[in-house]
DNA sequence: TCCATATGTCGAGACTTTTCGACGTATTTG
DNA sequence: CAAATACGTCGAAAAGTCTCGACATATGGA
C-alpha cells in the first residue's frame, strides 16, 4: 500500500485529469459526437444543433480546449473548433501504458 | 456534421463517461494511486491514509465501484476493493480504437 | 446475548459547476 | 462610420456534487 495519499498528483495525470473531467460530461460528449472524421465546425454550428443556449456551449467548448481535446482557430469573424485526436490518441496511450506497467 | 445532438449517446459512451467521471476527480485519483500492483485493500486501510471522513471515503469507493474501476468483495466484517485492471485496459482500448476508427 | 469492529446510509450544509440573459469586443459589409 | 454577424465574458440563479456527524446494519467473539 502507498501511504502518501497527499503527495502531488504526478504531472502526467493533472493533464489526464482535465482530459476525464471534460469527456465526463454529456453534454460535452454530445458536441463530441457532433464532429464527423477531420471536421472542422464553428461556434454557430455548434449551437444550432445543441440544445444548450450559446453561453453555455461556448462554456463546454473552453473547457474542451483547455483540456487539449479540441483545438480552435479564429478565422475573420468565426472561430473553428476540431478533434485533437493526435493528442487524444497520445493521451489513452499513455493512460494505458501507465496502467499496464504500474498498476 | 452530425446533427443529431440530442440521440442517445452510445452504450459504450455511458460505461466511458462513468470511468471519466470517477478518474476526473482529485481525491478518487489518490485513492487509485494508494493500490500497489494487484494488491487489496479495505476500507479502514485507504480511510487511514486518506485526508476526507469514513462516509467521504465511501461515496467515492462507491463511485469508483459503479463506474466498474474499482471491483470489491466483503470478507467477514471487511470489504475489500481492488483496481479492476483487466476492465480499466479494456476501456481505455475500446475508446482509442473509437477514436482510431471514427473520429 | 452483549459488545466491539467494520462498513454503509441519511441528510443538511458547504462548495462547485452549469446555465442563460445582458452586455462587450472584433470583424466584415454597405 | 453605421449596421450586422460571430463570438466571448459577466454575474446571479439553479443544479449538482461533496462532506461529515449521526445513525443503522452486519459480523465475530466473549
Amino acid at each position: 500500500m502507498n501511504p502518501h495519499y497527499s503527495r502531488a498528483i504526478p504531472p502526467a495525470w493533472v493533464q489526464m485529469s482535465k482530459v476525464f473531467t471534460a469527456l465526463g460530461d454529456e453534454h460535452r460528449q454530445r458536441i463530441l459526437l457532433t464532429f464527423e472524421r477531420g471536421e472542422r465546425l464553428n461556434v454557430s454550428q455548434i449551437v444550432a444543433v445543441s440544445t444548450l443556449s450559446r453561453p453555455a456551449v461556448s462554456h463546454h467548448l473552453k473547457l474542451l480546449r483547455e483540456a487539449g481535446v479540441l483545438g480552435s482557430e479564429k478565422i475573420g469573424k468565426e472561430v473553428f473548433f476540431w478533434i485533437n485526436k493526435p493528442f487524444l490518441l497520445e493521451t489513452f496511450d499513455n493512460v494505458r501504458t501507465y496502467l499496464h506497467d504500474e498498476l
